[in-house]
DNA sequence: CAAAATACGTAACATATGATACAGCGTCCC
DNA sequence: GGGACGCTGTATCATATGTTACGTATTTTG
C-alpha cells in the first residue's frame, strides 16, 4: 500500500520577501511597499508593470505572465525582469510571496483597517490622518436628515439651481454643477467676472436655489452677491468651514466642514465629500426621471 | 458614468460560478457555499480535497494541482475530479473563479467589516464608509516616496506646469492649478475647446510637466493630447482610477485612486485628497521662496 | 459470498507557461 | 555628431503543469 508521500514535490522552502538584508534601511513588509520603494529606479516598461500591479493589487500578480504583460501593455520578458528586479528568483516564487501576503491579510482583517503605524518621517500620514478626522468630525455634526432636506430642495424642480465658489473653492462648485447638470435641467455654474454673475441675479427668484462655497478667507464679493440673492428670496445652501462664512447669516442650509490640516493650506476635502454625497442623493431621488434623461443624453453624444 | 453597477469590475466576463441552472434552488454565490452544498454527495477522496480547501480557503486552490493534492493527501487526478464535480471545465477555470471571488472581496472592504446598516436606513453612511475606505486603500498603495518624487518634479522649476482634466475631473485640475499658481510661476490650467489646448502643445517640452486627471469613462481627446505631449518629451503625471486610463502608458507617474462608491457616480474624493497632499508637499518644499512670493502677491491684491 | 460498479492512484502524455538568447532601437554621454 | 550603453520586444527553448488512459483496490448489491 502506497503509504508514501504522494506527488511529493520539493517542498518549497518558501522564502518570504527577498533579502532586505542591510540594517538601518526602512522596513519593507509587503511587496507593494517594496515596489513603491524601487519604482523610482525602474525603466519605463517595468514601471508600467509596477503601476499596473499596484493599481489592482495584488490580483494581476496571481495570473499568468502572459495576462500580466497584456494588461500592462508590455512584453512578457519585461514582466520577468520586473519581478527579478524586485529580488525574486523566478515568477512562481514571486507569486508565492504574493499569496502568502494575501493569506496573512485574510486571516487578520484588522491589519487591513489601518495603515502601518505610520513611520515618524512620514510627511504624508499626518495629513491623511487629519483629513480622515476632518471627515469624521464633519459628518458627526451633519445628520442624514439635513442632507436629505438639501437634496430634496435641489430635486424639487420648479426652480433653477445656481452654483458659485470662491477663489479656491470654485472648482467644487464646478464639480457639483457638472454632475447635477447631467441629471436635471436648469443647473448653472456662475463663473468669470463678478459683474457677470451679478447680472444673473435678475433671473433668480423664490423657487431657485443658490449653492455657495466659501471658506476662509471669505470673499467680500461672494457675501455681497449672497446678500442680494437673499433679498430676492433665493434659497441659499452654503458650504463653508467650521468658522462659518458671514454668508451663513443669509443661508437656508449651512454645511460646516472641517478644514484644518498640517499644511499651509486649508483642506476642502471634507466639503468635497459632502458635495459628492449630495450629488449621489439627488441622483438617487431622480432615478426614475434621471435614467430617461441620462439615456437621452448618451444618445446625443 | 451613471447607471453602471458600482463595484462592477470591467474585464472578466470570466464565467462566474458553474451553471446553477434551475430556479427555485438556493442561491449559491461563492465556491465555498457550492462545496458545502455538494460535499455530501462526494466520495471519500474528493471530500478530503473539499475539506482541505475549506480549511484554508481559498489559498490552497490558488496553488498548483500537485501542491493541492499533496496537502490534501490524495492524488492529482482526485483534485481534478473534485473541481470537475463542482462544475468547472478544468483547473485553470476553477482558479480564475476563486481569484474573481477574492478580487471582489478585496475591492469592497466595506462589506467585510460587516457594519450594521446604520440607523434610519441612512443613505449617507454607506457612502461615507466607502469613501473613507477608498482613501485608505488608495494610500495603502501610495508611498510617501512616490508623492515626494512627484512633488520634487513639480518643484523643479526649470519648466512649466500644465494641468488638465476630463469632463468631471476638470475641476480637480482647476483646484490644483489654483493652489500651485500661488506658490510658483508658470502654472497653467488648460480649459475650453480641445483645439485650444492642442495649440498649447507648441509651448511644451522636456522640462515641462503635464498633470492629467482621467477616470472612467476615459476621454479619447485626453488620450490623444497626452500622446502628443508625450512625444514632445513632456513628463506626464496621471491621476486615474484603479483600472488605469490608457494614458498610463505615456505617464511618468501614475496615481491610481479608488473610485467605487454605492452611487451612480464614481467618487473622485480619493484623488482630491491626493491632490491636496501634493499641493501641500510642493508648498512645503517651496517654503523659502514661496513665502516671499506669497507676501509679494498679498501686497498686490 | 460473488460479481459488478465505482473510486482511486500510477504513469505516460500534451501543452500552456515561464525562461532565455538575440537583435533592434532609443538615449545618453563624450 | 558618433559611439557605447541600456532597455525592450520577437522568437525559440525547456519544463512544470494539467490532463488522460488504464489497471488495481474498494465498496456495493443481488
Amino acid at each position: 500500500m502506497a503509504s508514501e508521500k504522494w506527488d511529493q514535490d520539493k517542498q518549497t522552502e518558501r522564502n518570504g520577501l527577498p533579502s532586505r538584508s542591510k540594517g538601518g534601511e526602512k522596513m519593507i513588509s509587503s511587496i507593494a511597499e517594496l515596489i513603491a520603494d524601487r519604482i523610482g529606479t525602474m525603466p519605463a516598461g517595468e514601471r508600467r508593470a509596477a503601476q499596473t500591479l499596484i493599481a489592482s493589487y495584488p490580483m494581476i500578480g496571481l495570473k499568468t505572465v502572459a495576462e500580466f504583460s497584456a494588461t500592462a501593455g508590455v512584453s512578457s520578458p519585461t514582466i520577468l525582469r520586473f519581478v527579478a528586479r524586485l529580488g525574486f528568483q523566478n515568477y512562481p516564487e514571486f507569486q508565492s510571496s504574493l499569496q502568502d501576503e494575501l493569506a496573512a491579510q485574510l486571516q487578520s482583517p484588522a491589519t487591513r483597517t489601518l495603515n502601518p503605524p505610520s513611520p515618524g518621517g512620514g510627511t504624508v500620514s499626518p495629513m491623511l490622518e487629519a483629513t480622515l478626522d476632518n471627515m469624521r468630525e464633519t459628518f458627526r455634526h451633519l445628520s442624514d436628515g439635513q442632507l436629505a432636506d438639501i437634496a430634496a430642495r435641489l430635486v424639487d424642480r420648479r426652480g433653477k439651481t445656481f452654483l458659485i465658489g470662491g477663489r479656491f473653492t470654485d472648482p467644487l462648485a464646478r464639480y457639483m454643477a457638472a454632475h447635477l447638470a447631467v441629471v436635471q435641467p436648469d443647473v448653472f455654474h456662475l463663473a468669470g467676472q463678478e459683474s457677470m454673475w451679478r447680472d444673473r441675479l435678475i433671473d433668480m427668484g423664490k423657487r431657485d436655489v443658490l449653492v455657495i462655497f466659501d471658506i476662509r478667507r471669505y470673499q467680500d464679493s461672494l457675501a455681497r452677491f449672497a446678500e442680494k440673492a437673499h433679498q430676492r428670496g433665493v434659497q441659499i445652501v452654503l458650504f463653508t468651514d467650521q468658522w462659518l462664512s458671514p454668508i451663513a447669516r443669509f443661508a437656508r442650509h449651512v454645511i460646516a466642514g472641517r478644514t484644518a490640516v498640517p499644511s499651509a493650506w486649508d483642506s476642502s476635502a471634507a466639503l468635497f465629500v459632502v458635495a459628492e454625497m449630495l450629488i449621489g442623493a439627488v441622483t438617487r431621488q431622480l432615478e426614475a426621471e434621471g435614467a430617461k434623461r441620462i439615456r437621452e443624453m448618451e444618445s446625443l453624444r
